[in-house]
DNA sequence: TGTACATCAGTGAACGCGCGTTCACTGATGTAC
DNA sequence: TGTACATCAGTGAACGCGCGTTCACTGATGTAC
């Protein structure tokens, strides 16, 4: 559990301590939650010394920023897939349906992502990088293959933001018990999930993965 | 700013340290947001020994319910308002305006409030109190009275969770950077707000407060 | 191929800090007679 | 109305804790000659 090398045979020299701290710390937020989420712990999940992460992280922030980072890039391709997986206006519904699974999956890595996006007031939707795009400009660029007005520049994008907030609103609902009831009635979570997003107008025909 | 007596004036008993203390707690999320809310900082905003509060609330939790539970309460007074001040299917809009403003005020205590809620693994949605409605039943209520088929139960509540969700969702992105462009296009935040809930779908015809 | 040496990436001890909570205490209040 | 006393609601000092970060250090690595 602490550390994947046995003592013998781990080196002194990590290899990729990097690598090593931001799995280490995806590790213990599934296993302990968000508040458990010290640099220290981090290290001592990783079988290193509270020090060691100084030589690749400014500081606590900056290891916080690449484990958030890392959980966007897991959002995009996963949504990448649910999309790939669909055809014609069903992608908007997966695209929907993707985002909030990830997000129930994984809800100590989605909360710190949205803390590190908070803490800069900035969500990492902008595409940098052209080859890796972001899950927002997916949903954006989905609508218009599928009937969208691109040149309706604000109502495009308001539609992308209102089907953003609306995913966002039910990933954080969806843990709650007082909605328990109601997923036995439809059948599991996931058919909870299809029907609100449903419900919301924003993904027409959701319907099971 | 520490505390609303003189030294002098104040009293070896203070009257109603409980009131005080939830105040402060909640002065302090104002002004610092919800990192610095420590039972000695409280106790320290309150002005009075980190050891008193012990004898009101039996730990840190205990107090943050408070504060959480007063949250709520403003948050359904808010609502009841914004209801009462319009007519028709207005009604909904007025409430999902009023929902995500109150948090847009409050940033600090909302962000408490779904904490402690999440640490229940339950939402304060259940009506213990019949006089003191809470908001989620309003929006039911509401829907109901402008249209809803009560008997359609599912449908109903679906809806009704469809709304909550998406107006939590907005509340939260609300802050976000990116999209104060289209805040400015639009006229302000408020404006944003009712452009947003109207693509939603499910607060028709969305418009300023 | 061998050696000197700069650089890199760890160690472990220590720092000061604020935290939640407990404790023995004491001042103020209210009630019984 | 006055007094004895139980109870209530504070105080302030102390506890142990884990935290982020710094420091002087050292072992391992890689490069120049």
């Amino acid at each position: 559990m602490r550390d994947a090398h046995s003592a013998e045979s781990r080196p002194y020299h990590h290899g990729d301590l990097r690598r090593a701290l931001v799995d280490a710390a995806r590790r213990l937020l599934e296993a302990e939650g968000p508040s458990a989420l010290s640099l220290r712990a981090v290290a001592r999940e990783a079988g290193v010394s509270p020090a060691a992460p100084y030589h690749h992280f400014k500081d606590k922030a900056e290891l916080l920023d690449a484990v958030a980072h890392e959980g966007w890039l897991m959002l995009n391709t996963r949504m990448r897939e649910a999309k790939a997986r669909q055809q014609g206006r069903q992608q908007l519904t997966a695209l929907g349906i993707a985002y909030v699974c990830f997000a129930r999956e994984h809800p100590a890595l989605y909360r710190v992502m949205y803390d590190a996006a908070r803490d800069k007031e900035a969500l990492p939707i902008d595409t940098e990088n052209p080859d890796e795009e972001s899950a927002y400009c997916m949903v954006r660029e989905t609508m218009v293959e599928h009937g969208a007005d691109p040149t309706a520049q604000t109502e495009l994008e308001l539609a992308t933001i209102a089907s953003w907030c609306a995913a966002h609103g039910l990933a954080e609902m969806a843990g709650f018990k007082q909605f328990s009831e109601m997923k036995d009635a439809l059948g599991g979570e996931q058919a909870f999930i299809a029907a609100v997003l449903q419900h919301m107008g924003l993904f027409p025909h959701a319907h099971r993965d």
